[in-house]
DNA sequence: AAAGGGTGGGCAAATATTTGCCCACCCTTT
DNA sequence: AAAGGGTGGGCAAATATTTGCCCACCCTTT
């Protein structure tokens, strides 16, 4: 009792029963009789049984883990995802692993070799930004582990996913600075190689199509990463222009609130010299001056969501057969930092 | 072959040996001839054997995991803490699980339970701002689980610790609002019963001590969370005293943002009516106007060093006897948000 | 008295791997 | 010829639990 965990062989023996018996006591099969269960349960109780989990891994060849990979946590984006994920998770019977790729590809690919070596039940993915080929997702949708994609989406992956119609909301923000007065209108874009870069870009650039206002090329400038400090050469390149713009479409508030720090800089007057929108409506965007305009996603539903069509898959493996597609709308919200 | 995954079971069969050969094969056991060795490996190789961890794990009586108990995610501070353990545990054996307290006693309390569950080998934690006993975190131990401490202190517990001089960084940023001339300095302070709620008050409180400036009572206000929106209200009542002051320090760079923001309202020029120094230096606190004096702490790297002091416990596991605790240097990072 | 059926619970296999112990075989030595 | 020792590898237990199959026992029925 002392020395190790108290097993169902030590209950069986203490009781004169086979641990088979114990077993079925503990999880009330109707060939044992109450006195028997009873029994059983009081002395479980009273040496505070615990179930070996390993041992139940191995028999049923799974370890009650889901795992969820995404590109970082730094940034309130995914770390709120998350937050929804593991809400949802915690009152299953399933733990979650998180493993970051860092935006690399070859990170990506180690974490899912090391998520199925460890036999996990379902995985939650958003892919990195490098991320062109979807091959190590479908390996594991073949070993049976169910995928779901979330934010980012993996093109011609067959997959749920639970996404942001970031079109929509591109198109919105740019439409609503072309309706305050704005005629040229810059767009700081995404990293390359992402759907919501090119999603947010294509919003952009039809809400101008939309409204007639041309094109400029030099007005659309793609930052490296999603970090301020990623943002402000763009911005230069952007606001040095001869003809300089009257508003930016930031890819995100990060990027946004690096322009805001670039045109004071340069002495322009926030928003009437320059309107900004960002994306993402992250904490602080409401408390810096201006305060931000910006494009709110419901990223906590979001993470919930996923979490829950992951759920649903792995109590019914039938469902697995069809993949759901969710899209969520995001809300544009006006703030000080637009005319 | 096609159904299921390969095991040592097959490979024997296939080579008419014995699966413990094989195991000692593929382990590189010397009473194994180099035939036998090369002949397993080879077929290992080709019918792309995966040991079975679930297996291994119920024999090793572990888990091949290490939990990361934290209160939240959503901000910088914790976040980053995570990549830098992260980042150092992706090169060992082991698997990182992250749970998340959400400030909360009880919910700390299941995880706890959950984890020793399932067996965890180590746990890196920063407790709840709630959490007052640390009893969950001595039974681990008692279970022989070492436990890391990171951030926040468990008074009382014996554990390795990995913190910051709260205390150094308070005193260093008042002193130098004292050195730039401010003589009303208030002091918005973190949630109660936190180590470094207490250690930054106390080191507010010295540095006007040992420069002969009485305490004023009044301008000691604490924030009852971490966010933006837990730094309005005190800030008001601050901002809102007949002597205002004329410099605060605030608990964090949300908090200070915050008032800020609030100071702003106020019509208050920053800094010639009001220096504003927070803590943490998040990533944007450069980025907003006036950009905020704050002290810097290094956190990837405590992360870092909190992972590897568990790793290193792990390995060894008589070291686990004699408890590290190492307090890094944080430094006062000035912008323009103080004179 | 034999057959039938229900109740309660035990045996042993199964999950995949490692490892202590043993043994066969062969060569060498006395 | 017997003893001794080294090499290579097999047997079976061990880890903790579940579960298919079986069986003993008892009562009832014909």
């Amino acid at each position: 009792m002392k020395k190790g965990r108290v097993t169902i062989k030590d209950i069986a023996r203490e009781l004169n029963i086979a641990p088979s018996t114990v077993s079925r006591a503990l999880n009330d099969h109707p060939a044992i009789k109450k006195e028997t269960k009873d029994a059983v349960k009081a002395l479980a109780e009273a040496l505070d049984y615990q179930p070996n989990l390993l041992a139940l891994n191995l028999l049923q060849k799974k370890s009650n883990t889901i795992g969820v990979i995404v590109p970082e946590i730094t940034g309130h984006f995914f770390s709120a995802i998350i937050t929804g994920i593991q809400d949802v998770i915690v009152d299953s019977e399933y733990n979650i692993m998180i493993c970051l790729s860092n935006e690399s590809y070859e990170e990506e690919l180690t974490i899912v070799k090391r998520l199925s070596k460890i036999q996990i039940d379902g995985v939650l993915v958003s892919p990195s930004s490098e991320t062109k080929n979807f091959d190590h997702f479908r390996r594991l949708q073949k070993s049976g582990i169910p995928v779901v994609v979330f934010d980012r989406d993996c093109p011609g992956l067959e997959a749920d996913k639970v996404l942001v119609d970031d079109y929509f909301g591109a198109f919105q923000a740019v439409e609503y600075l072309i309706g305050t007065g704005c005629k040229n209108i810059a767009h700081l874009g995404g990293p390359l190689n992402l759907s919501t870069t090119d999603h947010r870009l294509q919003g952009y650039l039809d809400a101008l199509e939309k409204n007639n206002i041309e094109v400029n090329k030099e007005y659309i400038v793609h930052v490296p990463g999603f970090n301020h400090k990623d943002g402000i050469k763009p911005s230069k390149k952007i606001l040095e222009l001869k003809k300089r713009p009257d508003a930016i479409f930031a890819y995100n508030d990060n990027i946004a609130i690096s322009a805001m720090h670039v045109a004071k800089k340069f002495g322009l007057k926030i928003p009437e010299d320059i309107s900004i929108i960002g994306f993402d409506d992250e904490p602080h965007s409401n408390f810096i001056t201006p305060s931000l305009s910006t494009v709110w996603q419901p990223v906590y539903s979001m993470g919930m969501l996923s979490a829950r069509i992951l759920l649903s898959h792995l109590n019914d493996k039938n469902t697995a057969l069809k993949f759901r597609r969710e899209v969520f709308k995001p809300e544009l919200v006006i703030r000080a930092s637009s005319r």
